[in-house]
RNA sequence: GCCAAUGUAGCUCAGCGGUAGAGCAGCCGAUUCGUAAUCGGCAGGUCGUCAGUUCAAAUCUGACCAUUGGCUCCA
């Protein structure tokens, strides 16, 4: 047999050659430096047989991927680690069991069923173990079993974790293993698809153990939980330094350390977990959020309504509600034999209001918009400053049409997300088309498995009709219908949902909801749900980490902070402030008797985006001397020019600051 | 909800068996100063809560509450 290599050329093997033979063919230094093989642009090792006919390239340290060869080999070398160290202090080697342990963004992670709870000093010396074993440098030899033998091997380790493993393979499926160390029973042995590296001592000493954390057994919440340790792994001290930076510097943009620093928002306990109080500043900020919507909205030929915050149990068992998701609502509270719940959707409400008159196909499409708070009881653990939270404004609206509508309508609000993620310079965002799993019909999902289908079938249509990119993932809709959901990462890298638009082919036939059409037929309407800009909660949390604390003018709580130089420059002061709120900017004057220079690194702490200084020149010449974070500063800057400078900016909601001419 | 860690003044943290400390912020006073910290003084805490151990608990133990890191879940 043959392969080709990436220049082109053809080696002769003979049959059952691997990664290993092929460097060897092509030299013996080669040979020494190589770490791992790509055959036809898969990530394979050197112990693997290579195809006949296949492209073949050799991997070193000097290809980028084999660092993903290094992390999953470095899990194999935790998983080698956590064993001796507590067989080293007297735990029997069949207590310390393993459960998956694969590569992931940055590192690896390995998961593992133990007699006592790790603690971080654990880790440390785990990690020295683990750099002992590096140093060992033990050979990675991959066997392979055949089914039986290799469900005879762990049940006589009594071993449940890769003996379901190994049951679930399909039939025929290579069942392979690979140990590190010469021979069976030295260093460790794992029931691993691979790829690895050939030996441990190629591993880089820039791996780092992160954190120690529980895990479900297969992310299912109904099996034991597991003890999950993560670690991260370059191959250079540079890289892994530049990454734990990043983390340093993700803290620093976290949403809930600036929020508390920029008075954003607090959390109090005496309050409840997951309801935050919004202060004055925070408060400005979701108003100014308000009335962009509502200025976008009223362009959009949507109108506002408004809906009380309790119902009756009956409205959200005709909503569906109640059978799919009480698990999400507060309990209910019941007086004189009646139950009331508070409200985690606007949806039945608006229903309502479209039932409240007769509706013609000629007032289709409805939509009708309310900036409503909602309450959700969200898992205790589940909570996150502002990003996860039980009491949110949803930027909510129902838009009800004919199924002709549908795609025009459903492709304007895409277009809607895409105007505000301009606006705020939001780019790394992915359209997430989240669809239901047969499975949880009846459960999670109103049991109507062909709608299901029909309905998707017509979400993927205009998303392909309106050239919209996105991915398809299952067992992530509403009870009610399919979303497009838009995924976004957190300053700390952890993923959620910004803005949502959802189908709902249920409601409005439980809610008997009909409109007469232009045959006088009565019909029932579909209805789009669509929250572009998130709950008011969780835009500002984003807001904050997207832009670090340094927000646009037209959202910034304070926008001018006024310093005068000195106490008798104080009345001109006022003038300024008063001359700026007079146009309706946000400003504050300085009048503490700090030093000027305090003043102004308070106000630079503050990331007050323009700081105005004024002395006896500016006070004789009627101007103020500026210093701003968006653009250079100036002195002797009319106070009319400035004014109209900001008001420009706050008018164009603008991120960008053109300098002041 | 599950696994684990943490919880001392508004914030950041020290103290870790003998009944509480610093810096910043705050307040008062002096200073009136040209673009990131002027000086001095004062005030501020039932050490998350509730039990227990002890002659004595911020310090040890337990339960609960909250927060954080994950898992599950989600706007």
């Amino acid at each position: 047999m043959h392969v080709l290599l990436p220049d082109g050329k053809r080696l002769e093997l003979s049959a059952g050659a691997t990664g290993a033979d092929v460097a060897a063919a092509i030299g013996p230094g080669l040979a020494r430096a190589a770490l791992g093989i790509r055959v036809d642009g898969r990530l394979r090792d050197l112990q693997s047989e290579v195809d006949g006919g296949a492209t073949v390239a050799i991997l070193t340290s000097r290809d980028a991927e084999v660092i993903e060869l290094m992390r999953h080999t470095l899990a194999h070398v935790l998983a080698q680690a956590v064993r001796e160290h507590l067989v080293a202090e007297g735990a029997a080697p069949g207590d310390v069991r393993m459960g998956i342990g694969p590569t992931i963004e940055h590192g690896f992670y390995y998961d593992f069923d133990l007699p006592r709870s790790l603690t971080p000093d654990d880790l440390e010396q785990i990690e020295v173990r683990m750099r002992a074993i590096v140093a060992a440098d033990l050979p990675l030899g991959r066997f392979t079993l055949p089914r039986v033998e290799a469900l005879e091997r762990y049940r006589t380790q009594g071993d449940p974790y890769k003996t379901e493993l190994i049951e679930d393979l399909p039939e025929g499926e290579t069942i392979s293993f690979y140990r590190q160390g010469a021979e069976e029973g030295v260093g460790f042995t794992d029931l691993c698809r691979g790829p690895h590296v050939p030996r441990t001592g190629v591993l880089p000493p820039h791996f780092k153990l992160t954190t120690l954390a529980g895990a479900y057994w297969r992310g299912d919440e109904s099996r034991p939980m597991l003890q999950r340790i993560y670690g991260v792994a370059f191959t250079s001290a540079e890289a892994l330094e530049e990454h734990l930076w990043r983390v340093d510097e993700a803290k620093r943009r976290d949403h809930r350390k600036l929020g508390a620093e920029l008075d954003i928002f607090v959390l109090d306990e005496d309050i409840g977990p997951g309801l935050p109080l919004w202060l004055p500043r925070g408060a400005i900020m979701v108003e100014e959020i308000e009335r962009l919507a509502k200025e976008v909205e009223a362009r959009g030929g949507y109108q506002r309504v408004r809906s009380p915050h309790l119902s009756k149990e009956q409205l959200f068992l005709k909503s569906g509600h109640l059978p799919y998701y009480e698990h999400d609502m507060f309990p209910a509270m019941v007086l004189d034999d009646v139950k009331y719940y508070v409200k985690p959707m606007n949806c039945p409400f608006h229903h309502k209001i479209f039932a409240a008159r007769p509706r013609s196909y000629r007032d289709l499409p409805l939509r009708l918009a309310e900036y409503g708070t909602c309450y959700r009881y969200e898992d205790h653990g589940a909570l996150m400053g502002l990003l996860r939270v039980r009491s949110m404004q949803m930027n909510d609206a129902h838009i009800y049409c004919t199924p002709e509508q549908f795609e025009a309508e459903f492709l304007k609000v895409i277009g809607l997300y895409l105007e505000y993620f301009e606006l705020f310079g939001i780019d790394s965002y992915v359209m997430r088309f989240s669809k239901h799993a047969p499975e949880g019909l009846g459960k999670k999902y109103v049991d109507e498995g062909e709608l299901w289908r029909s309905t998707e079938d017509m979400v993927r249509r205009a998303l392909v009709a309106g050239d919209v990119s996105f991915y398809e993932a299952d067992d992530e809709a509403a009870f009610y219908g399919p979303k497009i959901d838009v995924q976004i990462k957190s300053a700390i890298g952890r993923e959620f949902t910004l803005a949502t638009n959802q189908v709902d082919f249920v409601q409005p036939g439980r809610f008997d909801l009909h409109y007469v059409d232009e045959h006088g037929e009565r019909k029932t309407p579909l209805c789009i749900h669509r929250a572009p800009l998130s709950t008011h909660e969780r835009m500002v949390g984003f807001l904050i980490e997207h832009y670090g604390g340094d927000f646009p003018l037209w959202l910034a709580p304070e926008q001018v902070r006024i310093v005068p130089i000195a106490d008798r420059h104080l009345p001109y002061a006022d003038e300024v402030a008063e001359a700026l709120r007079a146009v309706g900017l946000r400003a504050e004057v300085d009048g503490g008797n700090d030093r000027m220079n305090a003043k102004v690194r308070a106000a630079e702490l503050y990331k007050v985006p323009y700081i105005a200084v004024v002395g006896d020149k500016e006070h004789d010449a009627r101007t103020v001397s500026f210093r701003s974070r968006r653009e250079e500063a100036r002195n002797g800057i009319d106070l009319e020019a400035f004014t109209s400078h900001l008001r420009e900016q706050v008018a164009t909601r603008a991120s960008n600051v053109t300098p002041i001419a």
